[in-house]
DNA sequence: ATGATGCACACT
DNA sequence: GTGTGCATCATG
């Protein structure tokens, strides 16, 4: 072995062979700094080998210049996920090696929120819970090997409304497993419930655990990971990244609220935690349970295949019950509360509670609707929103390409107030407090969060009740409890369902129901309203009765008859350009190369602009690329991209997002 | 990704 | 005849 093979954090496959003098000093999961053209490069070593490869002359390769890492960073089966990953997800190897450490490429600012620690330990649990940890520990039984599937971990589902006492099955189950002297990784979402859990977990598990926290410290985060890597940590908390915990043993792998949407990347591996994670448990023979209130299309269905095992919660603990949730109809109503709403804050300040009303990012396009009747202009063959592009004067499909121009009235009612409207946030907060001129409202939003301690210093007021009223966006939604709200107020909960993407509804229904679990977690008398325009809206219906089967059942119908997700795969490709023309040109060339190489059974949808047409000054175009399986689509794609990538459009970009989840 | 190279049009 | 600007290429 006198030769090595190393990849570098670029977008390419390739790997470049190395030689070294001393080479004891190398090993495969090292990283190594090289020259690389005319520069020196960090480079991870991924295998030795005995002779050059072919077509290298010897006396053109280089010498490692240093070894940098005393131990290998990543053992086999880390570098096996990175080529998995760098196949699956159309990446450099190097970038998914990259993607798997705790590096100092971005900073990260301090640690934000400090609010209190939950209730400890409690002693007893529910029959449900018990039954659900004996089966999450219990002994895996093989697959058949003779099966046609993939093979697939042990999965499990902790299916409950929250509140009901989810957490406490996670931690008995993980408790089981590093008793059977394993590991687990638990895996929160990237926002502020990250930390509230943390606490929790450190209290059970005081030094077993390690925290890897989004607000860390690069430098602390370095040190848990090597704590970790030392085998010093029994469990593992962490956002999305902890996937790649560089546990030996892994035991259990937990998914807390599946359904969210920061367990997918937004950049270059753009991976799904999720999908890592069954990797990780079938290759380490590892089992996997998710939970949440509102899972995912995909986890959803899943579960109904049976491929994994449901574990339902029915009952709130805590002494708490599930509120009474109200939709009311926002038609005709002026301004953006309405008299039932503005009935209940009144009622709530006079018992001296407290109130969350949410303004949910408003749809960020025109569409085009009717005020009266909650008609929605939308695209016959996606159903997904049309969007209005003024200039042109049409209705177009961002997925598919389709227009239509508008009528000057509404095709369903005649009313003539349909058009382009929307709900303007900053008016509400305007609204509320002339409306309660005496009570003390505060707003929290991507802006007032934005400097620093504001968002904290917001939920400690709240928290200690000098505010009687918080308005706050999807950051205050989740995670964090407030035992004296009685109120939630949703102020308009159709704004998703606009957005021209057909997760829409599901995005909607789980944040409603969501946000419900805020109210009455420890009394009886919670109440939520929900404004709508749309009153019998399957959506709002079901996610106001808090039937998630119901909504599930309607839901699986349209996607199935659609073809999209969970009854096909996706695979993405955006063209971005500061010019428009360029970008035009680039994705017809893109679709003309992909047109030939689409299989049998699978098809193609665009090129069109995407649903958020320029972004920072880049003109974004789209195309997707859709099949019944992975299987099918998947080498197509690579076929595509590899082939487009020969020759690339100047000042033009391709991204490839496998499994997107966002479509904006 | 990124630095090197080579070809285009511009100006002393 | 040399000088900036960007598209193209290779990195062992």
């Amino acid at each position: 072995m006198d030769f090595f093979d190393l990849v570098f954090d670029i977008p390419s496959q390739q790997s470049f062979t190395y030689r070294i003098d001393d080479k004891k000093e190398a090993a495969a999961g090292k990283r190594a700094m090289v020259p690389f053209g005319r520069r020196d490069c960090l480079g991870y070593i991924i295998r030795g080998r005995s002779e050059p490869p072919q077509g290298v002359a010897e006396d053109s390769i280089k010498k490692i210049r240093r070894v940098v890492d005393a131990e290998p960073l990543f053992d086999i089966n880390d570098l096996q996920t990175a080529s998995w990953m760098a196949d699956y997800y159309l990446c450099g190897t190097g970038q998914a090696l990259c993607a798997m450490i705790p590096s100092g490429k971005k900073m990260i600012v301090p640690d934000i929120l400090g609010s209190g620690a939950e209730n400890g330990e409690s002693l007893v649990i529910s029959d449900e819970q018990e039954a659900a940890v004996k089966l999450i520990t219990s002994e895996i039984k093989q697959f058949p090997k003779d099966k046609p599937h993939p093979p697939l971990p042990a999965m499990f589902y902790l299916y409950g409304v929250t509140g009901s006492g989810k957490t406490e099955v996670f931690i008995r189950s993980a408790k089981k497993i590093i008793d059977e002297g394993k590991t687990v990784i638990y895996l929160v979402p990237e926002i502020s419930l990250t930390h509230q859990t943390s606490l929790m977990i450190g209290n059970r598990f005081g030094s077993q655990a390690a925290m890897l926290h989004s607000g860390m410290s690069p430098s602390s985060r370095l040190a848990e990971w090597m704590r970790i890597r030392r085998g010093e940590a029994q469990i593992v908390v962490g956002p999305r990244s902890a996937v790649f915990a560089p546990v030996q043993n892994l035991g259990l792998v937990i998914i807390d609220e599946e359904h969210d949407g920061s367990y997918k990347s937004g950049n270059t591996p753009r991976y799904h935690a999720r999908q890592v994670a069954i990797r990780r448990c079938t290759t380490e023979g590892a089992r996997l349970v998710m939970g949440s209130a509102t899972p995912s299309a995909e986890a959803w269905k899943l579960m109904s295949e049976g491929l994994v095992t449901r574990l339902s919660l029915s009952r709130r603990l805590s002494g708490g019950k599930m509120p009474d949730i109200k939709p009311v109809s926002l038609n005709r109503t002026e301004g953006c509360l309405t008299k039932e709403l503005k009935d209940e804050i009144k009622a709530t300040a006079l018992m001296g509670r407290q109130s969350i009303l949410f303004l949910n990012r408003r749809g960020f396009a025109h569409f085009f609707y009717c005020p009266d009747c909650g008609w929605e202009l939308l695209c016959r063959r996606c159903s997904v929103s049309l969007t209005y592009h003024k200039s042109r004067g049409k209705c177009i499909c961002h997925y598919c390409g389709y227009s239509e121009s508008p009528s000057d009235s509404c095709p369903k009612c005649g009313s003539v107030k349909a058009g382009f409207r929307g709900f303007g946030t900053e008016m509400i907060e305007e609204e509320v407090k002339s409306t309660f001129p005496d009570l003390r409202v505060r707003r929290v939003d991507a802006d007032t969060a934005a400097k620093k301690g504001g968002l904290e210093e917001a939920l400690t007021l709240f928290k200690e009740g000098v505010i009687d009223i918080l308005l706050g966006t999807q950051m205050v939604a989740k995670g964090l409890n407030f035992p004296g709200v009685r109120l939630v107020g949703v102020i308009f909960a159709d704004s998703g369902l606009h957005l021209p993407d057909f997760r829409a509804a599901e995005r909607t229904f789980s944040l409603i129901v969501q946000v419900a679990g805020r109210a009455g977690r420890y009394f009886t008398d919670g109440k939520v309203i929900v404004q709508t325009l749309r009153m019998d809206d399957p959506v709002i219906a079901h996610s106001c009765a808090l039937d998630v089967n119901g909504f599930f059942n309607a839901e699986l119908v349209q996607r199935k008859a659609l073809g999209f997700p969970p009854f096909s795969r996706l695979i993405r490709f955006v063209i971005r350009a500061k010019d428009d023309s360029r970008a035009q040109e680039a994705v017809s060339r893109l679709a003309s190369i992909a047109r030939p190489l689409i299989p049998a059974g699978c098809d193609m949808l665009g090129p069109a602009e995407c649903p958020i047409g320029v972004i920072n000054d880049n003109y974004r175009k789209q195309l997707i690329l859709r099949g019944p399986s992975m299987n099918i689509i998947h080498p197509a794609a690579k076929e595509l991209f590899s082939r487009y990538e020969k020759k690339r459009d100047a000042k033009t970009y391709l991204e490839v997002d496998v499994d997107p989840v966002s479509m904006l």
